[in-house]
DNA sequence: CTTGACTCTTGCCCTAGGTCCATGGTTTAT
DNA sequence: ATAAACCATGGACCTAGGGCAAGAGTCAAG
């Protein structure tokens, strides 16, 4: 088996970070100064050098976020991948976060059904006057 | 008809004015910054002096806000109310953000399923490794 | 060797909807 | 008359998640 690799393998400095994960530039210091990524490694000229998993590390992070943790929860999340923590503590996170997430679609179900009823109400024709969205949150009682 | 009113009424400074709308006295003057209050007429030393019907549009801007619309679109209702606007264009605005609203909820509930079904799968006993929430932050095909 | 592309740090800016503070004048109650 | 409570203005601050810019150093290609 010959080691004929014939490139050097350019050093993942912050920029080509960036363009992997597809986050900008600004994004990856950030969540460094966040604590999401620990301290790289640097050049003598103080350039940051990555290695490969952080890209797989950030990704981690925007998926997340897809899945609306917020940055806290989601440096909770790496913790526990990073220090092998309990599989409970991961799910408790996702238990709080499903309930956060019903209750606010609760929260819009409920006001999608006053706006569809005040809007079904509305002629749509004619001055504002008479008109039951306008009505309505002009007189309602408190 | 003798005209006995035996008390002065207190002029409605921006106190009293906050306190009925129940909201607070930097939210009036928030409100009037931001065009959704009509400057208010004032004292010789200064003082704000508001009529009764400033508790009502106050109001009517809290109530608009907890149906989901933002300051912008209660402006925009607001003036609708003040110089007679057409029913059309608030109906208009009240379907956009039930639209908005729809699109929200479906988001949301996309998300839940992706989360409900990932918590379903996590044992939650034993350390993280193999836990399918982690393992499909780490690893999910982007 | 020079030019352009990268990177460094520090620090300010943005949204949305307010909230809080300092400083100083006014009004009201005791 | 004097203290407590009120009001004025201007500006800073907050959350969340970054974006942007200045000024200076570094690196790679031609």
């Amino acid at each position: 088996m010959q080691v004929m690799d014939g490139e050097m393998p350019k050093p993942l400095t912050i920029g080509r970070l960036a363009k992997q994960a597809t986050v900008g530039i600004d994004t990856v210091r950030f969540y460094e100064r966040r604590g999401l990524l620990p301290e790289p490694s640097r050049t003598t000229a103080g350039y940051r050098l990555y290695s490969n998993d952080t890209v797989a590390r950030i990704r981690f992070i925007r998926r997340a976020k897809l899945l609306g943790f917020n940055l806290d929860e989601i440096g909770n999340l790496l913790d526990l991948h990073d220090r092998g923590g309990q599989k409970s503590a991961v799910k408790q996170l996702t238990q709080r976060k499903l309930d956060q997430i019903d209750a606010k679609i609760a929260d819009l179900s409920k006001i999608r059904d006053v706006l569809r009823e005040l809007e079904s109400e509305c002629s749509g024709t004619g001055d504002v006057n008479g008109c039951p969205i306008i009505e309505t949150l002009a007189t309602a009682e408190d």
